[in-house]
DNA sequence: CCCTGGTAGTTGCGCGATCAACGACCTGCT
DNA sequence: AGCAGGTCGTTGATCGCGCAACTACCAGGG
């Protein structure tokens, strides 16, 4: 296996480090504003656009890619937080929902622009229009 | 704070997304074929770099992006396996500096074709050289 | 000289995540 | 009908990390 090039080493190391940076300032950020962790924050979001203000637990935690056991406990605290409630699925007695408080929806769009004006701050005002595009087509083709 | 576009959105969650699987899949693959986290061989790495195979402990930490407390223990369990070793600092009495091992240099060495396999499968080999030069700078803009 | 403020590294504690194992339930085949 | 194999969500054990507190040490000013 040759060696990675010095760009190579960027663009990978690069990557990481500011993605372990933005994570940690982000997630302070979040947590002090408003009590919410940056984990907690992803689940809020995607329930808030799933259709119902539900997700089955199973997708949940593939949409913010937890294990089915992580997302068991995150979902324990915000409901415990009165930010979320599960609901038994009616067409699998296995099945739970996740389902969206109104507290959990208010705590969420409060939360929302602290959260949107770190995001600009550490990432999206650093790019051109046509970096943020070309990075989402990169992201989508890395995705698939 | 106006709401982010799709393509920002698509942006900023597909680094983040990218980043999670990337990690966990890396780090699973290096742990199963050679006994190494992530941060262990990122550990490692620095070290290797760096003069004499030695660094500062805050150095270090702040190389890798650990706290001082989150590298103490990382390099506990290093030295606990004989990859790493402590030794005082001659300068400063406080100071200690982790120090490469002969046989943490060779579980390095045999690592790396592995890890850098899987950097370029899952990232690197669908970039071309001008997206790989693109990405590099941007992450050198956005650290300063 | 000592004393004050700051730095280096380690430690106790708590949190959040994974893995493996489990009971409950679903589904398709015989 | 009954069983085999898979899936859903939860739990117990354990691990790695950050925060705050601590000790040891350094450096500069009175």
């Amino acid at each position: 296996m040759s060696p990675l090039t010095v760009t190579e080493l960027a663009a990978w190391t690069g990557f990481l480090r500011l993605h372990q940076r933005l994570a940690r300032e982000l997630d302070a950020e979040l947590e002090q504003a408003h009590g919410l962790s940056l984990g907690d924050y992803d689940v809020l979001t995607q329930l808030e656009s799933a259709d119902g203000h539900r997700l089955r637990m199973a997708d949940l935690a593939d949409a913010v890619l937890l294990t089915r056991s992580g997302l068991t406990r995150l979902v324990d605290r915000l409901q415990h937080r009165g930010l979320v409630e599960r609901v038994k699925c009616s067409s699998d007695q296995r099945g739970m929902h996740a389902q969206l408080t109104e507290e959990g929806l208010a705590r969420l769009h409060a939360a929302r622009p602290t959260h949107l004006a770190g995001v600009r701050r550490g990432f999206l005002d650093e790019l051109s229009q046509d970096e943020t595009r070309a990075l989402a087509d990169l992201w989508a083709r890395l995705g698939a």
